[in-house]
DNA sequence: CCCTTTTTCAATCAATTGTTTGATTGAAAC
DNA sequence: GTTTCAATCAAACAATTGATTGAAAAAGGG
């Protein structure tokens, strides 16, 4: 993490905290310049106008939260290569140290895209899809047709991306103190590759006999 | 539905529109009046402010929304009332005819909270969400601690909700064409329910027998 | 009809927005 | 020492924001 006095990188750490927690609409330019201690006009110098900031620390965000390549040790069941994917995703949803500013601008970006969510699909979410989707079509059988594949996989996702986005109605639902045992990765990361793993099984079930279970018999 | 021409009325109804689409802070009351067909200072002369507008809109949404009542058959399987309650989440987060700007001002509020959240989840989410508890409990064994089946419950709204706060993502991740089928709501709802009784029987199976089980054998 | 109350209107308010200007600084290049 | 150029600064720009005014219009009751 270098702390790098330059005031284009000021610009970037400042503005991407107060757009992630914000937004862009209401994040204004004088806040930013008076957080990072620069003068207004820094930024009509630096990045052009408010939007391309913005788009810069996108762009920052997810070049630093860049996917990790999962290099497998030789013969990792799908199980357990399932159980590193959750709890890789869980990772950063759950991630509260800072900085965090950049997974909570992805978010953001992708609950609500501008012109910058094509890449950041592109180059961050796409990779994981991919991988976990291959890692689903695995534990299930070969005749499964694509979409239903796609949506096991988006079953998986989205229960990872709950204790993010909900944060705040999960609180509400069951009590904050109960919702604060749900910030461990790896007590949430159990219960859904468990519960992944059951409903992956069952819907195996519907297209007949699963891969990994053949080779398994 | 009806069209009473009355101002406030008509307030609330474009109103909400717009905010629904675009956000409290990027909406502005010049936009609305003007989609309205009424002067500015009418916002004023009947609601206050710009904040009491909105907080009208959401109250206005979740009453119009309001919780349904289940009524099941007696002796309606466990099974066949989760089907249920997925069948009528996702029939709500599918929604896409007129009006739907209530469901969607009620997930922005949801998702980035104000004030008019507390109300919300204690009149329209949390009913169902004791609901489907109930529901997954029954399929649990009884000694199932709260927090295990509070994730579980968790774990199958998750799915609901992805269709509807990813949207972009996924029509970005399996192409629009590929996503447009995923929005039939019993296309969707069978492969939900399908993955959650797997998962719910895979965490049962931590636990012991769930109750279910039981009864049937 | 007149009187009162409610509602609507154009015009304007002060404040804030993103952006731009032209002068000033400071250090490197010649 | 002079020139050059990138960087910073205070100040102001035009535009838009939500909110407000006081008068005009409409509606209702006697």
């Amino acid at each position: 993490m270098f702390e790098v006095d330059d005031t284009r990188q000021k610009l970037i750490n400042y503005s991407g905290e107060i757009f992630s927690a914000k937004g862009f609409e209401s994040t204004t330019v004088r806040e930013v310049c008076q957080a990072a201690g620069v003068n207004i006009a820094a930024i009509h110098y630096h990045f052009g106008d408010k939007e391309r900031l913005y788009l810069e620390c996108v762009k920052h965000a997810h070049c630093q939260h860049g996917m990790i390549e999962f290099d497998w040790p030789n013969g990792t069941s799908s199980q357990d290569r399932l159980t590193m994917m959750v709890t890789h995703m869980l990772t950063m949803m759950l991630a509260t140290d800072q900085p965090a500013w950049q997974i909570e601008l992805m978010m953001r970006e992708l609950a609500r895209p501008t012109a910058a969510c094509r890449v950041l699909v592109e180059e961050f979410i796409s990779p994981v899809f991919t991988q976990l989707l291959a890692i689903v079509s695995e534990l299930l059988p070969a005749e499964t047709p694509l979409l239903a594949r796609q949506q096991t996989a988006f079953s998986v996702v989205a229960q990872c991306l709950l204790y993010r986005y909900h944060r705040p109605i999960g609180q509400l639902l069951i009590g904050q103190e109960q919702f604060q045992r749900l910030l461990n990765v790896d007590t949430v990361a159990r219960q859904i590759v468990a519960f992944s793993l059951g409903g992956i099984r069952e819907c195996a079930r519907q297209y007949g006999v699963s891969a990994a279970e053949e080779a398994g018999a």
